[in-house]
DNA sequence: TATTGTTATACTCTATAACTATA
DNA sequence: TATAGTTATAGAGTATAACAATA
């Protein structure tokens, strides 16, 4: 059965924007306090979690990774089929090995991929000229075609989810992200 | 079964530092040519991925989860009951629902972890002042206690996965990526 | 002996529908 | 009628071990 409904995700996101602190420390119960019993929180003060590189990414990659699953899906391309398609489509040739070194996948989760992929006519796998063992996947015309229309809308995408940054910004976080995890 | 080994995944952090350009169109055969077959690829070039923001952040994202799985194993704490212990640290009495809200998390899997936290006496459920319906999840001494060592065991952490970062480029990735997610 | 691609499989993560108790 | 919390469950994602063919 296929994922269809996206309910409350663009809600969920919304966060608050000035939240007031709320430390247990600093409830000091004055003279006056009704209610002794348990407090509620009106804002929830997230300012810790902001503070941390590994939380802040994740937001952001699954914010873009939520408007890239809508909008590649009538390619029939989801994040990891699009990388594997694009480096394909950019290094013809390349093995699965290299695949997995290039994009951080495990062997045995490309094999259904790549089978995929090929059944649909996107690739085709022929024999590699210096390795028995390894096959080179290449980029069919029709593969070609697709990744042409899918890399457009995946840079609109990005253009619209990264709106409120400047070009100038936009080139500096991506050059910071890169100094984290290469 | 525990997740133990964690094998290559260091080694396919690796990424190519100056990938050649290896467009199908580029690729010009000379009269020298020898084998016409299939051609290889030497180093895989993934410029145009790196050109996404959502491979990019996913990648830091994803780099920076690695290391934080292994330090705060000790803990019990993955990341998302990181999430969870901290955002109800600094907000007792704060509801399922508001966390939920808050961390982009669905009420159904929430319920497991906050029964799994309760069982592990770090967090307590009181009834909620004003709303008979909800819950107020507040930390015990011993919960407190323990995200004092695992909050500063995630800013070690940070900080070694930002080595390469200035303190005000980190700052500054910090605001930006919260311009795309906020 | 080491590596490529593969199979089988298990665990985790994420998502949906539907129910109850209360507002 | 709407919301908070829950249950059950399905699907996707991620991980390990082990194997055959080739280097």
């Amino acid at each position: 059965m296929p994922r269809t409904i996206r309910s409350d995700k663009a809600a969920n996101l919304v966060a608050p924007k000035t939240p007031r602190p709320a430390s247990a420390k600093a409830v000091r119960p004055s003279a006056k306090v009704v209610k002794p019993a348990a407090a509620s929180v009106e804002q929830v003060d997230t300012r810790y979690l902001q503070s941390l590189m590994g939380y802040n990414a994740r937001r952001a990659a699954l914010s873009i990774i939520e408007l890239f699953l809508d909008r590649l899906a009538p390619y029939g391309l989801k994040p990891v089929d699009f990388s594997v398609m694009s480096t394909i489509g950019h290094n013809p040739g390349v093995t699965s090995r290299q695949l997995c070194a290039a994009l951080n996948l495990l062997p045995p989760n490309l094999v259904g991929l790549i089978q995929s992929l090929e059944a649909r006519g996107l690739i085709e796998r022929k024999p590699h000229p210096h390795d028995g063992r390894a096959v080179g996947l290449h980029a069919t015309s029709k593969g070609q075609a697709l990744m042409v229309q899918a890399e457009q809308t995946a840079t609109e995408l990005e253009t619209e989810k990264t709106a409120k940054l400047t070009p100038a910004e936009r080139k500096t976080l991506l050059s910071l992200l890169q100094k984290i995890y290469l």
